[in-house]
DNA sequence: GTCCTTGCAAAGCTTTTGCATCGCT
DNA sequence: AGCGATGCAAAAGCTTTGCAAGGAC
């Protein structure tokens, strides 16, 4: 438990119950935006502030603990950062997110980029899909 | 010339003076923003509201004739949809965007979701690249 | 003439910021 | 104690909407 202490400290950002909160709910559930961290310490109780909530998710993006997604739906989502890149399908029947990984793909970006004189410093790929009838 | 007045009765819209003054704005310059396209149109000695090209895009979108991309820049940019698909690569050092196709990707895409039981919808890959040293 | 479109201003949403108070270390 | 962190409320984008006036067919 004290790890995300630890982790806060790593990142020169004090150990408060909020920042230990908001991380905490990330863990459990995911991805997350703003407004459904709220709702979610709400909950359980913990009153923080909506505007704490992005303070904080934007220090944890400056210090790598969390990605920040701009799926499309007018707002952004948060997830935090694990060991291996994924990417992201989205379900459009019932907003649910899968994540998967691909080496072929990825593979192919570099070389699509270095064709062109460039190396990729980040990307984003979403596919939005729907069920198979079954 | 009267192209897009044609390209806009297809689509269920009247072939007023702000939608083609949109539409040729787009085609000659690519991705923009709504906020672009207003001051694009400024120049051009077109008075056109802003809350007019929101509802042009909207319906532009609807229609199909141009797409809606959410990059990462705290707003939406459009484009004319052309034949083929194609995926973006943003310059982060001159925010230039290149387009690419690759079909390798595409595939791999599809066999992705199929595997998971899905079949896909639509996709945004977006490659944040910047020059190699040269 | 009818119905769709436009422009302006106002409202809506998500996100950011100012400032006094509070809380880690 | 000191300085960073928080909360509230206000402000700041981007985008949407209501409504009366204007324009296409």
């Amino acid at each position: 438990m004290p790890k995300k202490n630890k982790e806060l400290q790593k990142a020169g950002l004090k150990a408060t119950l909020p920042r230990i909160k908001i991380l905490e709910v990330l863990d459990s559930k995911g991805h997350l935006s703003a407004e459904d961290i709220y709702k979610e310490l709400i909950l359980l109780d913990e009153d923080v502030g909506l505007a704490t909530i992005y303070r904080v998710l934007t220090q944890f993006e400056s210090a790598g603990i969390v990605i920040k997604h701009n799926f499309e739906e007018g707002h952004a989502v948060y997830e935090i950062v694990s060991d291996e890149h994924h990417d992201h399908m989205v379900c459009i029947e019932t907003g649910k997110i899968y994540e998967f990984h691909d080496e072929i793909i990825e593979q192919r970006q570099a070389e699509i980029a270095k064709k062109q004189g460039f190396e990729i410093v980040d990307h984003n790929m979403v596919l939005y899909v729907k069920k198979l009838e079954s």
